[in-house]
DNA sequence: AAAGCGCTCAACCGCGTGTCC
DNA sequence: GGGACACGCGGTTGAGCGCTT
């Protein structure tokens, strides 16, 4: 039997949301509470899916969010949360305060992913070779941007051919932040990339803080925020009897053996993307569970 | 001014997981 | 234990907008 769908299509509205159903939508939410989403647009009045009333008050219509451009200081923690933690959005989100998966999501997309990109390009000696193509591109297209490449349609490194194997996400025990600490060795990209001192285990964004990056106070009003001052992501894991895990970004990329050195990386001389170098931020061999190492099981 | 193109972001989609019965 | 249902997440899409030629 195929899965059951969301809700009956035929007949309900799609696309963009009218000011009316926002309004709908948002005093009924005020007047009920949210939950029960399947039910809530039958009982608001609205012709929508309940997934897209429930998208549509998580995104837009909820009063506590906020509007309007990202700091300096959200971008640098969605870089080094994402270098943690990956594409787990909604993780993200949860230390924004005001911020959403989807915003933050479409953020990465748009912006960062490109700094990531471009950042990583002087290092490489294949930029010539990279940039004289995306000039041959610019140049014979008609119109439009002079531009960075959109990175929906990414350009493929005419050099690489060989497939990078992509490591895939660590299982946590449940999506909570798994960043009580993490241990950094001599040698790795969070200690190059990320300021980290040597050898050193990190409390939660200790880096950042270390930095005297001002932008740490932004997220001293989340619920996060423990009275000692430390952000406590371990509190949710604990009341959950999950296991507090903490990455070891040691230098190797994975149980498949395969050859991989930093240097090689830093020198361009071993392909990969941005996507690759900030999984491989966080993603290692071992992890640290309550004190003890574990290997990691990765299926490439 | 018009055409062509890339960029942004709201919204959709499918899947995984948790919960209830 | 297993099926049905509800919810949440990450990936993807596409309309609208703005920039460049």
């Amino acid at each position: 039997m195929g899965r059951a769908p969301c809700c009956e299509k035929v007949g309900l509205k799609r696309g963009r949301w009218t000011a009316e159903e926002d309004e709908l939508l948002t005093k009924y939410i005020q007047a009920n509470g949210e939950g029960s989403w399947r039910s809530l647009p039958k009982n608001a009045g609205l012709l929508r899916c309940g997934k897209s009333c429930r998208l549509r008050w998580i995104n837009y219509l909820r009063a506590d969010l906020k509007r309007g451009n990202f700091t300096s200081q959200e971008e640098e923690l969605i870089l080094h949360l994402h270098a943690s933690l990956g594409k787990r959005w909604s993780l993200i989100a949860s230390t924004l305060p005001g911020r959403t998966d989807n915003e933050i999501k479409n953020y990465w997309n748009s912006h960062l992913s490109r700094k990531i990109h471009s950042f990583r390009r002087p290092f490489s000696n294949t930029i010539p070779v990279v940039m004289e193509v995306n000039k041959a591109v610019i140049a014979n297209r008609k119109g439009g941007r002079n531009g960075i490449p959109s990175i929906k349609k990414p350009i493929e490194n005419p050099l690489v051919n060989e497939k990078v194997p992509f490591p895939s996400t660590p299982v946590l025990g449940k999506e909570t932040l798994p960043i009580n600490a993490v241990e950094v060795k001599e040698g790795t990209s969070m200690e190059n990339s990320m300021g980290c001192p040597s050898g050193g285990i990190l409390a939660p964004l200790e880096s950042i803080e270390s930095n005297g990056m001002p932008w740490f106070d932004d997220i001293t009003n989340s619920e996060l925020l423990q009275p000692h001052g430390d952000l406590d992501f371990s509190e949710m894991a604990a009341n959950n009897n999950e296991e507090i895990v903490s990455w070891n970004c040691s230098g190797g990329r994975g149980d498949s053996g395969d050859d991989w050195e930093w240097e090689s990386v830093v020198n361009g001389n071993e392909p990969w993307d941005e996507e690759f170098m900030c999984s491989w931020l966080w993603e290692s061999n071992d992890h640290i569970v309550n004190g003890e190492t574990h290997k990691l099981n990765h299926d490439f």
